[in-house]
DNA sequence: GGTAGGATGGGCT
DNA sequence: GCCCATCCTACCC
């Protein structure tokens, strides 16, 4: 990963939906695995009811509430987990999803902790599936994504790239702004194309 | 190409 | 006791 370094915790200290559009074409890392994130999704505080945060301060979503670029980890359906990023200044709830992400370095490793993926474009299509690729866990809640074993690496001169936003997956509320982003055209998002 | 249903455990009312 | 920010398999066009 030369050519880039890992993104400063001002990156994170921004209003959620600004983060969650400027990781996209970010680097994931995790020990020897890394991933271009094509996919994302803004959480907002209380007003969003869609967001954990929402129903306040609690053990589980306290790193929300907390410094901005932090992991907040959960277990979904008793079986897969998902990994956020907080935002916002400490003491503002917001985090950022991350749904997606292109497999760039450690592919091999992937592909054993993912047997189910068939294709490379299904290796990371998704948020329980990007955890299990990356082998992120629970172990990370709260870990600070600033150093250590999991950051968030911008390239240095990063190319033009267009983003397309949309309402965020499993939820119809039809009042609800666009916080899904992704790379307008990827083959890695999850669920329906953009072109 | 498409969708229905089940797996499975923790968080919260 | 109910609800999930999901994924995979089986089955059906």
């Amino acid at each position: 990963m030369r050519q880039s370094r890992v993104l400063a915790r001002s990156f994170y200290d921004r209003d959620s939906e600004t983060v969650a559009r400027g990781l996209v074409g970010k680097i994931l890392v995790h020990e020897r695995t890394a991933g271009r994130i094509v996919e994302t999704e803004a959480y907002l505080g209380m007003g969003d009811l869609a967001a954990h945060a929402s129903h306040g301060l609690t053990a589980r979503t306290r790193v929300i509430f907390g410094p901005p670029g932090h992991a907040y980890v959960y277990l979904i359906y008793g079986i897969y987990e998902c990994l956020n990023l907080v935002a916002e200044p400490d003491g503002t709830p917001g985090c950022v999803l991350i749904r997606a992400i292109e497999p760039l370095a450690g592919i091999e490793g992937m592909r054993r902790r993912r047997p189910a993926a068939r294709r490379i474009e299904d290796l990371a299509s998704g948020p329980g599936k990007l955890t299990l690729a990356l082998g992120v866990t629970r172990r990370h809640y709260g870990a600070d994504v600033t150093r250590g074993s999991l950051t968030v690496r911008g390239l240095k001169s990063e190319p033009a790239l267009e983003i397309a936003a949309t309402a965020r997956i499993g939820f119809t509320d039809p009042v609800d702004r666009p916080l899904r982003f992704v790379e307008r055209g990827s083959r890695f998002v999850s669920g329906p194309r953009t072109s």
